[in-house]
DNA sequence: TTTAGGCATCAGGAGTACGTTGT
DNA sequence: ACAACGTACTCCTGATGCCT
């Protein structure tokens, strides 16, 4: 037996397409295990008889063979045409076939061959294998093998060592954002994770051969950059051909190819971008590697050199830009030590391969993670439908009792959904007018058969238990734990999004009964939970969707949860305790101590992305004062901060306002600051796309404020616009903490003058 | 390539009332 | 006297990013 680690799957067209599966072996060497692979789709519908007849005089189609199978659709058995072909090109083949022997439904034809081969196969990314296999030869070095017979998944868990190499690359640009047409590349650096340094600057085409026999030659597993999926991989293709060569650092000296979603795809090699993780990590507001390495606790240190300055310090202070993609490139290989196992595990659990299940945006990874199970269950994969879009009531946020609270237990149901889904067996598959399970005020029911949403659950709850038990086992702080923390993360969004995946009209699955009865249960269930609170005396301040903030009180919180396991048959639990908790009219945000002495915000301005650090620092400073010394410091603390502005003291990077480009620029309706900076950008010669974050800056001037917007890379500190970050940023969010502690708004306002 | 709904907050823009100005 | 204009106000909506 053939024991292999896999890194990444690929169907190339040999005699028909066949798997290369690009592993490890156990004695640590590269290895390819082929196997000959025919796709699949499904016929039904119409005579099946004689849809086989008719496939038997298709003999010129691309068909290998084709036979009659049984199989299910949303629980339902069903007979259908299972049909092998050789070609990875499967929509056009099936819908010929469809038409032309009268079948009426298609199924599976639309997923792309290499994703079949792990599906079908129940090959998993990212983790151990074993398969009877036979040695046959080798390519350039990589020792090749035919599997035979099926893949039996082991329970080893550690990844093998990997050869890893990070890099980073600046390019030069007279004017603008350099663009590949025009603009060479400054500086390739990379590290090994041996932590050996090669820089590669100079001559454009020397530097870009360099880098490529740099791959060659050391021949890495994964790739790892920040940014390399949307800019430097394809900036750096576009550069070799226009030099006239190409960027062959695949294994087999393939160029990067443009996969799924903007993804850049390498040959033999996990092409890993530490941006797309840093734009899913809800804490990272500035998706930069200087936040990403710092929100890790790495101890990391860079001269940063901001984008909009580098061609001018490229003139001007070479050595130090150098010396930045050193920092650069070293610090993403720290990042990717700190956050490998992570990505592991979340392609380990989605079935992606480790470099696209980054790329995949939530709905997909809960996709393929159903696609598994399906094909593991002789379930149909339906196409995607057109549903038309309905939306449904969701949970229920109580009003807050708004003001300083003391002693406060917040009670949270574990996985609230998640657990309901399971409860009541809701599922698309379950679905039915006798149903047992009857959903409050609607028409939905739901029978007892187990169905096949609440067994995909239960997997990823228990994964869940399994990671946040480990995760407590490393200390507060420590790489590891926020690892697992992440992870466990990660299961719970994936948990949470199948719930929000059976409401989205794009999913395979879609089944708005379910996540419509799904929230509707989670309605009930905490009313009869805050019904039963007050019946225990217990005083409730606050809630939301599966939340009850009540005044502490450690004997009717235990008959509350007993009586929520019991009666409900949910789990509930103190999730956390505030010493003091200050509430103002708003939902959805407040402010607390917590046991532990530490401060907590929740939806204030302060863990807000798109409000400047200096109202963000002066909101916190008021929250801090308030929970800890009163109400005279917090307006203190204001004044100061007042001060500092009129006196020009605050540096101008804390007056940045950051803001997304959610869309293109044509498509805004009104005209706002960060679209028309954008704009302005844009004619100055940047790139601004959508996604990116637009930093600007309000400057003294008249009218509106989108025309005393200015990009923050353009302000002149003794022009900027004090009163408006005094009365529009610094005032407001800490007036609304103060009015709820009673001080009136008045008093803030007073302070403007001075 | 879009997991869902619920929510606060801000600024722009349309509509309106009203006062001022010029003829 | 009356139209044209500017300003201040209300109300609604688009936009963003958060919470669960
Ligand atoms: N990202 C999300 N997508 C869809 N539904 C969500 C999401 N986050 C939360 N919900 C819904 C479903 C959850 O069960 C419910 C309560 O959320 P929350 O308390 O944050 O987590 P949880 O109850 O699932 O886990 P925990 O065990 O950490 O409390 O709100």
């Amino acid at each position: 037996m053939l024991r292999f680690w896999v890194l990444d799957v690929a169907t190339e067209m040999e005699d028909g397409p066949v798997a290369w599966i690009w592993s490890i072996g156990e004695d640590g060497s590269r290895l390819i295990v082929k196997e000959p692979f025919r796709p699949v789709f499904y016929l039904t519908g119409g005579e099946l008889e004689r849809i086989c007849t008719c496939l038997e005089a298709s003999k010129e189609l691309s068909i290998s063979s084709f036979s009659l199978v049984e199989r299910r659709l949303s629980g339902r058995s069903l007979r259908a045409v299972m049909v092998s072909v050789l070609t990875d090109e499967l929509e056009g083949l099936a819908e010929k076939v469809r038409k032309r022997c009268g079948a009426e439904g298609v199924f599976e034809a639309d997923i792309r061959a290499s994703s079949q081969f792990l599906l079908r196969r129940g090959l998993r990314p990212s983790s151990w294998h074993a398969v009877e296999a036979s040695e046959s030869g080798a390519v350039k070095g990589y020792r090749v093998y035919r599997a035979s017979g099926d893949y039996q998944r082991l329970e080893r868990v550690e990844t093998p060592r990997l050869r890893v190499l990070a890099f980073d690359s600046f390019f030069l640009a007279g004017r603008g954002t350099p663009k590949p047409e025009f603009d060479p590349v400054m500086v390739i650096t990379a590290v090994t994770e041996r932590g050996e340094v090669r820089q590669f600057s100079g001559d454009e085409k020397d530097l870009l051969r360099g880098f490529i026999d740099l791959v060659e030659g050391y021949d890495p597993d994964v790739i790892v950059g920040f940014n390399t999926n949307r800019r430097i991989l394809p900036y750096l293709t576009e550069r070799c051909r226009r030099l006239g060569f190409s960027l062959s650092i695949g294994r087999l000296g393939a160029e990067p190819r443009t996969s799924v979603y903007g993804h850049q795809s390498l040959q033999g090699r996990l092409n890993i971008d530490l941006y797309d993780l840093a734009e899913e990590t809800p804490e990272i507001k500035l998706e930069t590697l200087e936040e990403y390495s710092s929100y890790l606790g790495l101890k990391v240190e860079y001269d940063t050199i901001d984008e909009y300055d580098l061609a001018e310090a490229w003139d001007k202070e070479r050595s130090r830009v150098l010396e930045y993609s050193t920092q650069r490139a070293r610090g993403i290989m720290e990042v990717y030590r700190a956050v490998s196992d992570y990505i592991f595990s979340l392609s380990e659990i989605t079935g992606l391969p480790a470099d696209h299940v980054l790329t995949a945006a939530t709905g997909f990874r809960v996709e393929n993670y159903l696609m598994g199970l399906a094909m593991e269950a002789g379930e149909l994969v339906p196409p995607r439908g057109e549903a038309t879009y309905m939306t449904y009531a969701g949970g229920v946020v109580m009003e807050p009792r708004a003001g300083l609270h003391e002693d406060v237990a917040v009670i949270d149901f574990k996985s609230m959904y998640p657990n309901i889904m399971m409860k009541y067996n809701i599922s698309f598959d379950t679905l039915s007018v006798e149903g047992v399970h009857r959903a409050p005020n609607l028409p939905h029911a739901f029978k007892e058969e187990a169905g096949f949403i609440p067994r995909a659950l239960k997997r990823l709850l228990e994964e869940r238990e399994r990671a946040r038990g480990l995760a407590e086992m490393h200390p507060e702080g420590s790489v590891e734990r926020r690892v697992l923390e992440a992870r466990q993360r990660a299961l719970k969004v994936i948990a949470n999004a199948t719930y929000g995946y059976m409401g989205w009209t794009g999913a395979r699955w879609y089944c708005r009964e379910a996540a419509e009865a799904t929230s509707a249960w989670g309605r009930e269930t905490i009313r009869s939970a805050m019904e039963r609170a007050k019946e225990l005396g217990l005083e409730i301040i606050y809630g939301d969707t599966d939340s009850l903030f009540v005044r502490d009180d450690p004997e009717k919180i235990r008959g509350l949860l007993g009586w929520i396991n019991e009666a409900l048959g949910l789990e509930a639990r103190v999730d956390r305790r505030y010493r003091k908790i200050l509430f103002t009219e708003a939902k959805k945000r407040y402010g607390g101590l917590t046991d532990d002495g530490k401060i907590e915000t929740v939806g204030l301005e302060i863990v807000r992305g798109d409000w400047s650090a200096i109202a963000k620092e002066a909101q916190l400073a008021a929250l801090e004062a308030i929970l800890k010394e009163g109400k005279e410091e917090a307006v203190r603390r204001i004044r100061e901060t007042i001060k500092a502005l009129r006196e020009g003291r605050v540096p101008i990077k804390k007056l940045i306002i950051w803001k997304k480009l959610t869309k293109g620029l044509e498509e805004y309706e009104v005209a706002s600051p960060h679209v028309k900076v954008a704009k302005r950008m844009i004619e100055a010669g940047w790139s601004v796309k959508p996604g990116d974050l637009v930093g600007f800056i309000i400057m003294k001037g008249k009218g509106r404020l989108y025309e005393k917007a200015i990009p923050y890379f353009e302000a002149d500190p003794s022009r900027v616009d004090v009163d408006y970050y005094i009365e529009k940023q610094v005032i407001p969010p800490v007036a609304r903490l103060l009015s709820a502690i009673g001080i009136p708004e008045r008093t803030l306002m007073g302070l403007i003058s001075n």
